[in-house]
DNA sequence: TATAATTGTTAAATTGTGAAACAATTGCGA
DNA sequence: TCGCAATTGTTTCACAATTTAACAATTATA
């Protein structure tokens, strides 16, 4: 069974967690891939072959159970569980993260913010003062930190990761607009919001003068 | 020449650019797929493929010309113009975006932010007013806008596309949980955050379980 | 119990990638 | 100027990954 997941795959787990959770508030509790297929506009076989990779979730002839899928999918993307997360750098990116209700709702208990900028070392921020990055060693130490979201500029982004990496950070969240590596062992997301930006400016061009 | 180029050619155009504009940032002016294949890990002939699904950029004998390059990948993305943009929803996310200065560096002028919330609308965010979604229409009319950007809550992310979409609006960037779905002719690009704190989840317990 | 529905699973088709090869072109040093 | 080395543009092939189709197995339900 658990042969390498495919990133494909992985990247879709998300988009039918959303979709189950729309499912329940509107309390429906059973499921067909094909009905799946149809709202979110993939191929019902995929969906039945993706959900397989984890094991066998529904039931022939009937469907799944909406809260069992959803349930299952969850505790295959690790959010069954809380993570402790900080924030390196305390510009507009890492304020908005901060506020971010959403991420605490979720399990992501978002703790402290971290700068290097000693103008902004000790303001206040969404209720978060915000610490000096040369805190960090004897922070990480005291606590147990599961993620940590870099938001610096691109400059600081890998010494910020290597930084963290090397006070034992197991998961980075990387919204600088570079993408920054690790040592195995540790995960990694790069954001690239301009990367996406630039896509929808292409994909706009290619709107405007025509296929 | 122009095929229907594949998304994943088009997905690998700004980390090109990304890559281009640091080289240009160390003074280097040429460079090779070869080059480029060690450091970006990609595969050299995939890469000359790649840029060669728009035209030949490069230099038998010589290579590509760093300047010439980012220029022409710049075209091809539609960054050698400007954008007037505006941000539906002035929440955390919203407030981000209109402060983010390497935006409007690349082209992208945000000009106006605009909430659905009348306890919002008429205050200050980093300078800008916030105006009410009422005023969208008229406003619409009267500025020649070229992207929206929605920071709804995910239960508004669709009907605020649809308004947009009504009035002329030709490219959304939608960063609401929810995929928002749109007529043919409309340019849409999900961003998805939660989906990518997931994924990180789900990468951090397939490190610390051990694979 | 028969039938319709639906999954789990296998097979086929499609797409994307990696690697090699090579002619054409150019830079550059002798 | 000439010839060699470098490098692209382009093709081909093989292979890996992904998607789609097909269908047997299983279950719900009337």
């Amino acid at each position: 069974m658990s042969d390498k997941i495919s990133a494909a795959v992985i990247r879709r787990l998300p988009k039918y967690y959303r979709y189950l959770e729309e499912l329940k508030n509107k309390d429906i509790d059973k499921i067909s891939s094909s009905q799946m297929s149809l709202e979110m506009g993939l191929n019902a076989s995929q969906i039945r072959r993706d959900l397989n990779c984890f094991g066998g979730f529904g039931q022939q002839g009937y469907g799944y159970s909406v809260e069992k899928l959803k349930h299952e999918i969850a505790r295959i993307l690790g959010l069954d569980q809380r993570y402790n997360v900080i924030i390196i750098g305390a510009g507009r990116i890492g304020q908005a993260l901060i506020g971010y209700q959403n991420f605490m709702l979720e399990g992501f208990n978002v703790l402290d913010i971290f700068d290097n900028d000693l103008q902004k070392v000790g303001t206040e921020v969404v209720g978060h003062t915000v610490q000096s990055v040369t805190a960090l060693c004897d922070y990480l130490k005291a606590n147990n930190i599961d993620i940590a979201i870099i938001c610096t500029p691109k400059e600081e982004a890998q010494q910020s990761a290597d930084l963290l990496v090397s006070f034992g950070i197991k998961a980075i969240w990387n919204f600088a607009p570079a993408d920054v590596a690790v040592r195995k062992g540790v995960a990694v997301e790069n954001v690239h919001l301009s990367d996406s930006l630039y896509v929808l400016s292409y994909k706009l061009k290619e709107k405007v003068t025509g296929i």
